[in-house]
DNA sequence: AGCAAGTTGAGGGCTTTGCAACAAAATATT
DNA sequence: AATATTTTGTTGCAAAGCCCTCAACTTGCT
């Protein structure tokens, strides 16, 4: 989306903008970049400060942001607006904080399953932002090694150890993979993985981007204890890639216990199931 | 008008807190606790809509914004509060501002350095961070090595690659540091790195804290091309480590030319002044 | 040129937020 | 139990932001 439409100024007049001297005001979808790019930045900017910055009046930054905001590249606030992307996460109405709040129990009874000291792996998703949130906020001193930003800007300040995984960064879930960060997590041994999926089903672990499920695999064969966080809403979903067997599971973390054949399989592969109790 | 007028049910004994089912207040510790998870999740939160969901009043969650502002936990806007971490970026007034344009100057003219195609290193710096927004900006399809979350960020959904380094992660700076690191990077051969730095004087070049300095070091002996971006502001201030020669440089990108014993030494050491025009 | 479409700025009416001072609860202390 | 201290709520007013329409301006196209 960098290449922007405007770029056939070269072929009509194209020196009638250097005319004043440098306070000139920048075009409609040049500031929009602006705009974005200042907000990777910083995660808030206010309607009153850019309209100085770009010498145009508030109503004109405020119809950016609506623009960029329909489109889903910033989120409006009063006054100003926030970035919408690293990871995108549902608005503050009713029936999203509900759900929210199962997720936020997952996290924390998983966050529960960590030992003091221990060295985990935890991969990238909504869900296991949570479980890093829930680890800072417990205050479990332990290594966390993660292929996840988000994750690892939770856990940031807390008494937690984080080591960051290399490779190739992608920008819409703010996580690295590839090559690298597999040879990179394949050097370790650790006392439990935690990992997310976009589906459990009786046929196994499943996830919507290939790269996402490779970095799941490795995290599951380095580790002693593997844990997958997931949801009910996403029983017997069947995702795009496999990204590994019931069996290759010690424990799922989930809101409410299964039913029917994944029960059936996952009693027979041995799988505990930690349930988040609501209370 | 909202608080019910029987709020005096128990007034003895100690555990009155359950009696209601879950509709109860929060602490102030507790509230300011849920903030900051909140803003852990996401960028911005409203003042409005924080007083609704814990039942309080907009001034209460106000002067909780204001406490966790004065410790830095969080950032102040209008009708709300986002996240002040990831990097402590300046305000935008005006003195900032100005000096900010600096900054961008010459991370545009840094930018223009790097060719269509190159692989280039850069560190983690606020100056740096300019060069990738501007980087970002002109649409250069390169590959870009780094350490540095934000520079990451900022040439995120850009024409170009993003390859993260592994290592400890340092949310000071958001960027990472360590021997994992310096390995990583020491696998690289790369057309140019791109660094910034704290001080530079006839003495050479220097950092504020250890850990980037050996960063600094490894860019720079595995680039075939080595380019400093500093403001003339920090030139003659020697950091706390040193991090490179002059003639570990091919140039400096800076505002304005040095002078004196500083411009001496970098003529000898043959280090080009690349000058970032205002104009 | 000249027309059409798109973009921007200004004004007015309205809502929301910020701020400060004071009052009312709740909590801690003696 | 009575008194400090802290925390929270209320009120009033100034300032900022929002949303609408309309006019001026720019840009693109034929």
């Amino acid at each position: 989306m960098l290449t922007g439409p405007e770029f056939k100024m070269s072929k009509t007049k194209a020196k009638q903008k250097d005319a004043r001297k440098g306070r000139d005001r920048l075009k409609k979808s040049d500031r929009r970049r602006q705009i974005l790019l200042e907000l990777k930045l910083r995660p808030h900017v206010r309607i009153s400060d850019l309209a100085r910055r770009f010498n145009v009046s508030t109503e004109t930054v405020r119809r950016d942001f609506d623009a960029l905001a329909q489109d889903g590249l910033l989120a409006r606030a009063h006054g100003g607006a926030s970035t919408a992307s690293q990871g995108h996460y549902p608005s503050l109405d009713e029936r999203t904080a509900a759900r929210a709040a199962e997720r936020t129990r997952i996290g924390e009874t998983a966050a529960a399953l960590v030992q003091e000291g221990d060295t985990v792996m935890i991969d990238s998703g909504s869900t296991t932002i949570q479980l890093a949130r829930a680890l800072a906020l417990q205050g479990r001193s332990c290594t966390v090694i993660t292929n996840s930003i988000p994750v690892a800007a939770a856990l940031g300040d807390s008494a937690a150890d984080v080591i960051l995984c290399p490779g190739e960064f992608l920008p819409a879930e703010s996580a690295v993979i590839g090559a690298d960060t597999l040879e990179y997590l394949s050097r370790f041994n650790v006392d439990r993985c935690l990992i997310g999926a976009t589906g459990l089903s009786d046929e196994g672990i499943s996830e919507a981007i290939n790269g996402f499920a490779a970095i799941k695999r490795m995290m599951l064969q380095r580790a002693a204890n593997r844990h997958l966080l997931i949801d009910a809403q996403k029983f017997g979903c069947k995702g795009l890639v496999r990204a590994g067997a019931l069996a290759d599971l010690d424990s799922v973390v989930v809101d409410t216990a299964p039913t029917g054949p994944l029960r059936a399989e996952l009693d027979a592969a041995g799988v505990e199931i930690v349930l988040a109790d609501f209370g």
